[in-house]
DNA sequence: TTGTACGCGTTATCAA
DNA sequence: TTGATAACGCGTACAA
């Protein structure tokens, strides 16, 4: 049979003081003289008291010190992702300096069982991306009265969102291939849709993704006739299928190309190297995001910084401000221009 | 002011029942007539209330629906190893069955308030790698009392463990180099060590870390005389630095490389397209994990596909046994032997 | 510096 | 099918 585990009750009897001076000893939170301190650790050791319930513990103080993260994606989709790494190392750290813990939460929650994200003792709740399955999650943690938080994704009025000049950064990057003399441009975005299959994108086409739109309408401010290939994630890969329809036929074959990502434009440089094409002498590559993608040196992107740890930090501090009453307001990053080695004068 | 919020007690008194009685509503666990019911919905709408607690649940229930998942590292650095991801979403299936959420715990205690493995409200807790710092997060969670599963490490008896068989996959990769007549091998190592540099591999070196020491045996077994270079980490760059460290100097130059982790693998092939030497058919490059490496195309690297998301789910299985009662077993799981086209006949 | 008393919000048990 | 009761284990005014 499972021993009843000893209770600070336990404790303070087993050592002969008062349960509040036990709970003391524990929480630092009043000064004790060493000698019952010493008295109540000793019983604590006997008896096999590890300290406090957390349960117990924060049924009284009203907090659990745990922030949920809700994932859109599965979670091997989300990490597969850089930029959504930092970001969760961010956080990491925005939570930790709240001395909270991260909780992580899958929107789509498994049938037959209660969606963990109204059933776990959260504090406040971080949700990240942008698609519509996350209205839900949104619905069913305010209506809880949690803090919350929406990283990249369109919240409505009066949720903190921390945020992105998309658009005006990747018009600065156009603007840069338009100073050095480019004029045929094309574009390899993120997908427009969930679900999206890579393929070119139609000048009427309908983009849900707030990321891929904004970007995709700073690059048009410069560039708006520029073709628009949309792939189907942000990775090498895509970014290799990406350039291959783009730069295979000399005929239409641009002289830069705008990605929207690192791992776009890096697939991007592959695919010219593939064909035989030097960067940047003969083609012009940019990407967004800042990263250090693994295996492209000697390139350097020419890119957009993001602050993407920066992002998780302020969704901390939001939940922060926000669990001490505080109204948060929302938060725009903004991104760093970098030249690299992949960008350079029309040839 | 913030108004109190109103508790299953304000719903209960005003829908005329007793409070266990509103409890049951909510939680299904007894037949309520349907008039009861609605009444008590209508009541919990009209005041707001959206349902109990989760921390006075957890109290009463002695279960929180939390599992922690330590980590020996940076947080952000597990999210970087694609295995690692992968099997964070098979234990994220796993734990969801059980209507349960991840806590990020790390390893290294902190100064700060943050939850830990000692103060979370877990109900059970995963214990990822290693190292040697995992023993006294071991200690700790056993004297809580809360089931735990190492992944990866080596427990003590008595503790659930799931592993993979490191050594007796990579030697069958080490076989197929031999069956294809390769002799001159070269091993390239994950690091041998925490805070280990990337170099040479000294015959009688320490290696503190399970996962590289049993894949080093594995390849010794057939190899017993290969030349070692561990990395510093697991990652294309790694293995582009390991490669050139091998493969530049044609004297000593190998015709077989094994690497411990496919990106790793990847890196090693960077270094031979630098070098100019074509694979298979002048380095055969064998890899480990089988995942996919973004950019690698068009190689399909000869590697051991580990069932990464299936330790996840295991080890969510074994929690979800021991929270049940019951106690569960150990598992050991396989790797399987993937040709691709890194390898070929000796030149 | 220590002790008393009570409530945090819920749910399991058992009797009606 | 419903209700009364009693914990769950702790923290914190407040008094001593």
């Amino acid at each position: 049979m499972t021993v009843r585990r000893p209770t600070i009750n336990d404790v303070a009897r087993h050592a002969g003081v008062s349960p509040s001076t036990a709970s003391v000893v524990f929480s630092g939170k009043t000064a004790v003289s060493d000698t019952t301190r010493q008295r109540v650790l000793d019983a604590a050791g006997s008896l096999g008291y590890t300290g406090p319930d957390p349960r117990a513990a924060s049924l009284r103080r009203g907090r659990s010190g745990i922030v949920g993260v809700v994932f859109e994606e599965h979670l091997g989709a989300a990490f597969l992702d850089p930029v959504k790494t930092l970001m969760m190392d961010g956080l990491t750290d925005g939570v930790a300096s709240l001395g909270a813990g991260l909780l992580l939460l899958r929107d789509q929650a498994p049938l037959g069982t209660e969606p963990t994200l109204t059933t776990a003792p959260l504090d406040a709740a971080v949700l990240v991306g942008c698609s519509g399955m996350l209205r839900e999650s949104l619905d069913a943690v305010q209506a809880r009265g949690i803090p919350v938080v929406v990283i990249e994704g369109d919240a409505g009025d009066g949720i903190p969102q921390i945020q992105l000049d998309n658009r005006e950064a990747q018009r600065q990057a156009a603007s840069h291939l338009r100073t050095l003399g480019h004029t045929q441009v094309a574009l390899v975005t993120l997908p427009a849709r969930a679900g999206w299959v890579r393929g070119r994108l139609a000048a009427d086409e309908r983009i849900t993704i707030d990321v891929t739109r904004e970007r995709l309408a700073g690059a048009r401010e410069v560039f708006p006739e520029a073709p628009a290939y949309a792939a189907q994630g942000s990775s090498i890969d895509e970014g290799l299928a990406a350039g291959r329809a783009l730069l295979t036929d000399p005929a239409t074959r641009p002289t830069a190309v705008l990605a929207q990502s690192d791992l776009l434009a890096a697939g991007v440089i592959r695919a010219a190297e593939e064909l035989g094409l030097r960067v940047p002498q003969q083609l012009s590559v940019t990407g967004f995001d800042g990263i250090v993608v693994d295996g492209l040196a000697p390139y350097e992107l020419t890119t957009l910084v993001q602050p993407a740890a920066e992002k998780g930090r302020a969704a901390g501090q939001a939940i922060a401000a926000m669990l001490a009453g505080q109204t948060a307001a929302s938060i725009r990053f903004t991104c760093v221009f970098r030249v690299g080695n992949t960008t350079g004068p029309r040839s």
